[in-house]
DNA sequence: TTCATTATTTGACCTATGTCAAATGAATAG
DNA sequence: CTATTCATTTGACATAGGTCAAATAATGAA
């Protein structure tokens, strides 16, 4: 899968300089500080976030307690998938957890855009694809591994996320309560 | 969501009819008999399946036990994902569950089609998006209900299911036990 | 530094769901 | 029809992980 993620830089570096700018030219780059809100819940969520740097979450809520759906690190993108596709308000959130560098892009300017350069509508797909595969291995982590595994494929994959996410978002993340975690973490 | 099936579908009416014609003349129309596979495991998914009529399920194999990932009726489309995209042997099996028919893609021959008609690119798009929403929702589900609300949101989605399908595979697809499930039911 | 706040750990106990085994019910080949 | 096999239910018990409360540890502002 990570081969895939090659693939989809493969395919933007070889995209003709035309289209290249096309999607400079609908693209800004922000900084954001940390604690800052890129999406709140019930707004729309009309742009998509390449984080350039840094560090950022997904989550919503579910009985008054958040469920973190997504971490996001260097050259991941940042949406909330059903609110940005089909432009409805978005049940979750996105937070920048440190201070971070995106470029944004507008979701109309990129579907305006598409019609001009086909050529993003196959990376869109490719994108697409990509998330869809990852959810897909989410889904099979859960019904697969219980939480000692599951952490410890998080932090094998992610050693970084450790150093810098405070706990309480990492147990959310694999589903279990903070005291799992902690427990989880205290075994050898 | 379902909303979005339907822009899917009036988006294929209204491609125009060259491209209409090039999909169809990639399709091959096949029935299949019940407890026949489309797919096996290792396998490479080299076709995408879509169901006309009866019922099919994919699943796969976690220390011996199946773990059901998705129940397929009339009009949706089975295919073992990241084995379709990323064209390497699947760890998913497709199996029908009654005698069904289907009209069956090549991927190689709908890569190329694509080429020549861009719409169908666009037409990929909005059926990946639509199962990454699908997985989205089924991730939310299992974070957000227990097995009682999951059993009881399925049979309001799709009441047919009971009638049609062995208790067993639905447990697995709820991501619980058959006893569980059966206790599950037994309550009022 | 020091206090106050926030993050993490630890303990005791609870609960949903799993597992194993046995009983019952339904379905299908002869 | 009957016997065999398969599907479903029920019971007794086990367990991963949750919850609540309290104890530490770490962090950050003054």
């Amino acid at each position: 899968m990570e081969i895939y993620f090659k693939k989809i830089n493969d395919f933007i570096s070889s995209l003709d300089v035309k289209t290249q700018l096309a999607l400079d030219s609908i693209s800004i780059k922000k900084k954001i500080k940390k604690g800052d809100f890129l999406l709140r819940q019930n707004e729309v969520c009309k742009k998509s976030y390449w984080i350039e740097s840094g560090i950022a979450r997904k989550y919503y809520l579910n009985e008054g307690k958040e469920v973190v759906t997504e971490l996001y690190f260097d050259n991941d993108i940042a949406v909330s998938f059903d609110s940005y596709c089909l432009q409805k308000p978005s049940r979750e959130f996105i937070e920048a957890l440190t201070d971070i560098t995106i470029s944004e892009t507008d979701f109309a300017s990129f579907e305006t855009t598409k019609k001009q350069f086909p050529d993003l509508v196959t990376l869109d797909l490719m994108m697409t694809e990509y998330y869809a595969m990852w959810l897909e291995d989410r889904l099979f982590q859960f019904h697969t591994m219980d939480a000692t595994t599951r952490y410890r494929k998080l932090i094998k994959d992610h050693p970084h996320i450790i150093q810098n996410i405070p706990l309480t978002y990492i147990a959310s993340y694999l589903g279990i309560s903070l005291e799992t975690l902690s427990r989880v973490r205290a075994k050898k």
